[in-house]
DNA sequence: TCGCTTTCGATTTTT
DNA sequence: TCGAAAGCGA
């Protein structure tokens, strides 16, 4: 058992009342909230159901998930039900509230930004950009972010400008036609409904009573305002944040929330949690010297608990004359410190490659530390740099397109590109793919439902005859082509209905200006695997983790704290005072000062602060952080200081212990043949879209909607049917005959499904429920059952557990029972019942496909999944063979197992 | 140190 | 394209 301190104890004991908790770096804030909240669920009449916790990130949100978990099964065994506890990030709360109580909105999905870019430069002309006098391409992220600042801001009360007032709605129009969300509105729409009485409004009031906000401090004034509205319906409040680490001012954050909760909320208690418990002494010492400079914080100060003890030589400052030197001297730190032995929570072992990071403030720093790294084979890992279309096969493969477009008239070029990837290439079956491509050539008039982009790229890939064991030599090319195909998806995900010539010539423009600087080469993607490298971060990704070994180099003038950028920003197209608070959206040498505070208070023990001026003219002087620190003892300057008196022992890397998290479409993909799962989770190959997409679908929340009244006792009737079918089945690429021709069967297929099982509805238990189960060795395993009902069988209850399926969705998989019976541990889980049957539904025959009693004895459908999570964590993911599946696996063009 | 001209470089990122 | 930093002359 953990022992807390006053503070601590306190923060977790105080259920009903409202709460601020100002918790410092390295507070065991995690902890403390995963505490109070097992607590919160000790009392009388409370469920998980009734506790909401919003995280800034979805990681975030895992890691408490798991913290909360594992503290419940230890100090409250038994308890059921723990998935009905919301904890994740406020977008995603907000997404699953308004399509599980709107239904209209089950047909929605949500734009990432390179899709929702594409989508404004597809409808440039009526989207509201034009009314702007903004320009297509250049602007587009101007205008997401003007719509984004207009929507997630506080209005001055200067009237709106006429065209911009018209842009807000064209913009929202377009997207809500095509069934599309941005981030902001899901948000703005979910807070609509909570803000007027609405079943979604109704589902807070009987259900929440504990509302949890981390990372407080980053909270924009939408993200408050649905938190108050939240609280007002009568929710207890606990927030959870640091002033000193917000660093996300540029998104809106606003510091005067956490300023002043105290005074916008009743009956609130103030605890603050100054204890750090990461870093030694002089970490500590160094990061409040710095933060002491900024005025606008809350008066408070962090104490070094003494988890860790500071040695002499722990901390470094050095400035070298040349970013080739500082960079020498960082590759060569890391070579002394691995293996010195570091004691954390009792434990020593040896510091290994993993435990070091370095933090920067900007990516184009990356590459240079990267090259000097690979040159003394240290491994490392880093993520941003995005640089996927400056590689040989990505050339390649927009060759391929380029060929289609007659914009590369020369085939040989084509084939060259590709015969220089690798010797494994045959150059009789390039020659051909090539030869196929003529026909693919698309004509003046031909119908965009014949020339699919995607189709083509797998085509090619399939007769030239590539495959992952082309490249033996390097693994990262398949890597890359498996992101190319993601690149294709993106874009014809918009521009799927453009004709055939225009497509392609828009692809390639969008793959020249648009997508260039967007995509990290496919490698970079691998998340599941743990490697054992050194991380080159930046500061902003590194918030909330910790190294025993931290390094912040480049510490110059307008480097960190960075310079003020010109060119054409937002406010050249809005006026800034029309938004309250316009300042923080510049940010200043206090959000620097915040970042450098972040940074060093990542550190446990080991801090190498470094500079020296770079090629860069304005780059060349010292950071003035340097002088602020200075004025603590704990550091001093020496380039060549060596740990000889340390002790060595053998490096040995942290060994991961967050959970895996992982839902059963996943695990189906994985049952079927573990290749398909790489192919399409790990190197992200896509299938091709297809004209009748958003059937299966469609009809799914046709039936969802259906069962939801039921279960409110409100009974549909079949003339209903045609409307319902209007609002759910949502084909985006189906012409108007074909869509005409979908919808008439979608009306047969549900009325055929209402008249067989109408009568059973008064036995639904639940529809579209969320399970979570867990098996102790770190896999949280999650996903959704479609429908479960419970029939009265002469005095007793049989549960069963309905799974659909459509045979004409082109999504659909084949999955065996004994592997559906995933579910059937979710429902024991959520209920603490046991379900009796499991039943596939076929919806296109209108009757159970399959049903079998479900076997509780199945010990080897867990180990199945354990095995699973190691084989996916440790990335052994071969081709299957004798695989029955392999007839109708889409992948097998590119595996040839 | 001021004021003008020239030169340089163009974040950060989650949902 | 444009703002800020550096350079320069007084």
């Amino acid at each position: 058992m953990i022992k807390y301190t006053n503070n601590q104890q306190e923060a977790i004991d105080t259920l009903n009342q409202n709460l601020q908790i100002i918790a410092c770096a390295g507070s065991g804030k995690t902890q403390v909230i995963s505490q109070r909240i097992v607590n919160i669920l000790k009392q009388d009449n409370v469920e998980p159901k009734n506790i909401i916790a919003f995280t800034y990130t979805e990681k975030a949100a895992s890691e408490l998930k798991s913290r909360v978990v594992k503290l419940c099964k230890e100090q409250i065994p038994g308890l059921k039900g723990m998935v009905e506890m919301y904890i994740g990030t406020i977008h995603s709360w907000c997404l699953d509230v308004i399509q599980n109580h709107i239904y209209k909105y089950q047909k929605f999905s949500v734009l990432s930004d390179i899709k929702l870019k594409l989508f404004i430069d597809r409808y440039y002309d009526t989207i509201g950009m034009k009314d702007l006098d903004m320009n297509m391409y250049r602007d587009t992220y101007n205008f997401v972010s003007i719509m984004t600042v207009l929507r997630e801001s506080e209005l001055s009360d200067k009237p709106i400008p006429e065209n911009l007032q018209i842009a807000l709605k064209k913009y929202e129009t377009t997207l809500i036609k095509n069934a599309f969300f941005d981030f902001t509105m899901i948000m703005t729409h979910t807070l609509k409904y909570i803000k007027q009485e609405s079943n979604l409004k109704q589902s807070i009031r009987s259900k929440l009573k504990y509302l949890i906000v981390d990372e407080y401090q980053d909270v924009n004034p939408i993200q408050e305002e649905i938190i108050n509205e939240i609280y007002k319906i009568g929710c207890n409040i606990c927030v959870v944040g640091d002033d000193d680490q917000t660093i996300y001012q540029w998104r809106g954050s606003d510091l005067k929330y956490i300023l002043n909760f105290s005074k916008r909320y009743d009956n609130v208690k103030s605890v603050k949690l100054m204890d750090n418990f990461r870093s030694s002494a002089g970490v500590v010492d160094i990061a409040e010297t710095i933060i002491q400079h900024n005025e606008k914080r809350l008066n408070k100060q962090m104490i070094a608990f003494g988890s860790q003890k500071y040695e002499k030589g722990d901390i470094l400052y050095n400035r070298f004359n040349s970013t080739e030197e500082e960079n020498d001297y960082i590759v060569n730190e890391i070579k002394q410190l691995r293996g010195i032995e570091f004691s954390n929570k009792g434990t020593k072992r040896g510091l290994d490659y993993s435990d070091m990071v370095i933090l920067l403030r900007k990516w184009n720093k990356a590459s240079d530390i990267a090259t000097a790294l690979k040159k003394e084979n240290i491994p490392f890992i880093v993520g941003g740099v995005n640089k996927l279309f400056d590689t040989d096969e990505i050339k390649a493969a927009v060759n391929i397109f380029r060929y289609l477009s007659k914009d590369l008239k020369d085939p040989a070029i084509l084939i060259n590109s590709w015969k220089n990837l690798s010797e494994k290439i045959d150059t009789t079956k390039l020659f051909e793919a090539v030869k196929n491509l003529d026909k693919e050539k698309p004509e003046e008039d031909s119908f965009y439902g014949e020339f699919i982009l995607q189709d083509i790229f797998w085509d090619f890939l399939q007769q030239a005859g590539i495959t992952e064991e082309s490249f033996e030599n390097d693994e990262f090319v398949f890597y890359n082509l498996g992101m190319f195909s993601q690149v294709i998806d993106d874009y014809e995900i918009i521009n799927f209905t453009r004709p055939p010539l225009e497509e392609i010539k828009t692809f390639l423009e969008f793959i020249k200006y648009g997508a260039e600087h967007h995509y990290p080469e496919g490698w970079l993607n691998n998340t599941y695997k743990n490697i054992n490298a050194v991380k080159i971060m930046t500061i902003f990704q590194s918030k909330g983790l910790e190294f025993p070994v931290v390094f912040i180099p480049y510490l110059n003038k307008n480097y960190l704290p960075s310079q003020k950028f010109g060119g054409k920003g937002i406010w050249h197209t809005i006026s800034r005072d029309l938004i309250i608070d316009q300042e923080r959206f510049e940010g200043g040498i206090e959000d620097e000062r915040r970042l450098f505070y972040v940074a060093i208070t990542r550190s446990q023990k080991f801090l190498f602060l470094s500079g020296a001026p770079t090629t860069k003219r304005n780059e060349k002087k010292e950071s003035q952080f340097v002088l602020e620190f200075s004025r603590s003892d704990y550091w001093f300057s020496s380039k060549d200081h060596n740990f000889n008196k340390r002790i060595y022992t053998e490096p040995k890397a942290l060994e991961n212990t967050e959970s895996i998290i992982l839902n059963f479409s996943i695990l189906k993909n994985y049952f079927e043949c573990s290749y398909k799962f790489k192919m399409s989770a790990l190197y992200g190959f896509c299938t091709p879209l297809s004209i009748r997409i958003g059937y299966g679908r469609g009809i799914h929340n046709v039936l969802m909607e259906i069962h939801k009244q039921s279960l409110a006792g409100i009974t549909t009737t079949t003339k209903e049917i045609p409307n319902l079918v209007d609002i759910h089945v949502h084909i985006p690429y189906a012409s108007k005959r074909i869509l005409r021709l979908i919808k008439r069967k979608s009306i047969e297929v549900i009325k055929e499904y209402l008249r067989l099982n109408e009568k059973n509805f008064d036995s639904i238990e639940y529809t579209e429920k969320e399970i979570q189960f867990d098996l102790n060795e770190n896999i949280i395993i999650n996903g959704r059952i479609d429908l479960i009902k419970r029939k009265k069988l002469d005095g007793t209850s049989q549960v069963s557990i309905i799974d659909f399926k459509s045979t004409e969705d082109a999504q659909t998989y084949d999955v065996s029972m004994e592997q559906l019976s995933l579910y059937a541990l979710g429902y024991e889980e959520l209920s603490g019942e046991k379900a009796d049957i499991l039943e596939l539904y076929n919806l296109d025959e209108n009757r159970p496909y399959k049903q079998e009693i479900i076997d509780y004895e199945f010990n080897h459908i867990k180990k199945q999944i354990i095995e699973a999570s190691r084989n996916i964590q440790e990335n052994k993911l071969a081709k299957t063979k004798d695989n029955k599946q392999c007839w109708r696996c889409f992948y097998k063009q590119l595996c040839k197992g």
